[in-house]
DNA sequence: TTGAGAAAACTGGTTAACCAGATTGGTTAT
DNA sequence: ATAACCAATCTGGTTAACCAGTTTTCTCAA
């Protein structure tokens, strides 16, 4: 399941579904535990192909609330009604992350994966920033583009947090900044110079195992994009 | 597509598939914008059915990797070869996340989500985590259990923050929670009471529009989640 | 009436055929 | 030589048929 990646027309038959089985699953008093009617019961009552109703349905089972056995049926999670409810709404509600929200929470997620990784960090974690580091460097200092090493330092950051959830919303996050990083040209050659010594502060931080200048060193990389961010 | 809701056998095909895209990539010199092979081709290519091969590249798409043109192609993304290897790699070593992560990741999200509920809240978020806490007290007086109102007060902070990818996060967080929540019988009945008092004190800084003392509230309400946390 | 057992119906998952639009290559007219 | 056209091919997306288990229903003997 993408999370919004859905055309229009598709997206807004899926929320027609997942309000249309929360319906269902209030009017019939569904419990936790209980069947769902079939994939191929849903597609008629609600007129849609079952290709739709399974992709709602697993877009709900990412979400913990239906859970799908194979040979069997799909089941009410194990979540009272009045979450459910209250889940669905928020699931319907959601929309595209705008840039400011992506800035925000990665800026709250990196201060946090800096912090983790000056404790946590492996020798091998160490090493791989090292590496992401000179590369960075390397490409700043012959004025190439280092965007890409830019991200693969801070990546290599978030690996060596050893926070699994972490790791993988940075990853989530990471497109959509790129995407309007561009779009909106935050970057510059001056920052770029200026960044060289603002990763080599944060790497040396985490090397010396101290999180709490680590956090310091990384909310001083990002004062230009937050200052970005909440200024507009 | 689902995070990591796939069972064990799928999940090694879907990485092999994207090794193999990227050995493919990365052997053939694809840069940003050049076609992939069809589906078809990939399928035959790498022993696997086609649906598998769809999967792989949603996966890819999702993070942003690849992307797909309706009867056209399937294309690599605007980013650099040097960043897709590195989030590839990244994206094939994720794993489920454990407990600790999702506590940590949790705790990081809602000290934030209070502080910018303080702030940006209007009214109708403030009625509508009245009526969260409302509900969860009352179930708690009765003697009832109140897993589900304290988790759509939660939620209701996080919707009043008003960051979209934060709200999305705490989502895709909370099934687990939940469920190691009953696993490891983490809250009890002193904790559900004691509760009330913390919960109301969160509600009156974000009234009172103070992030700071809604931080510091909501810091106080996980103290014991915390130190569950860490001293394991 | 009840129990077991078998067969029919139903389940989510998978596969193969099909679709409409995009692309490509060749052909022809200018 | 080149531009225009058209048909054959190829594309990702969608649909319908199929599959292997599960669940229900029916049958018939005890």
């Amino acid at each position: 399941m993408k999370l919004e990646i859905l055309n229009n027309e598709n997206h807004d038959i899926q929320k027609k579904i997942i309000s249309a089985i929360r319906d269902l699953i209030n009017h019939k008093n569904l419990e936790p535990g209980d069947k769902l009617p079939s994939e191929r019961t849903l597609s008629e009552k609600f007129e849609v192909s079952r290709g739709n109703i399974r992709e709602a349905i697993q877009k709900l089972e990412f979400y913990g609330l239906l859970e799908s056995i194979p040979q069997s049926g799909t089941f009410v999670a194990n979540i009272g009604i009045t979450a459910l409810n209250g889940m669905i709404e928020d699931i319907l509600r959601l929309e595209e992350p705008d840039f400011k929200s992506l800035v925000e929470t990665r800026i709250l997620l990196e201060l946090k994966t800096a912090q983790l990784a000056a404790i946590r960090r492996t020798e091998e974690d160490l090493q791989a920033i090292k590496e992401a580091l000179d590369a960075y460097s390397e490409k700043v200092i012959n004025g190439e583009d280092a965007v890409q090493e830019d991200l693969l330092f801070h990546l290599a950051i978030a690996k060596a947090s050893r926070n699994s959830s972490m790791n993988t919303f940075m990853l989530i996050i990471t497109p959509g900044i790129i995407t309007n990083f561009e779009k909106y040209h935050v970057c510059d050659k001056n920052q770029a110079f200026l960044g060289i010594q603002e990763h080599t502060d944060i790497y040396a931080a985490i090397r010396s195992q101290d999180p709490k200048l680590a956090k310091e060193k990384m909310k001083a990389h990002f004062k230009i994009l937050y200052q970005y961010c909440y200024n507009q």
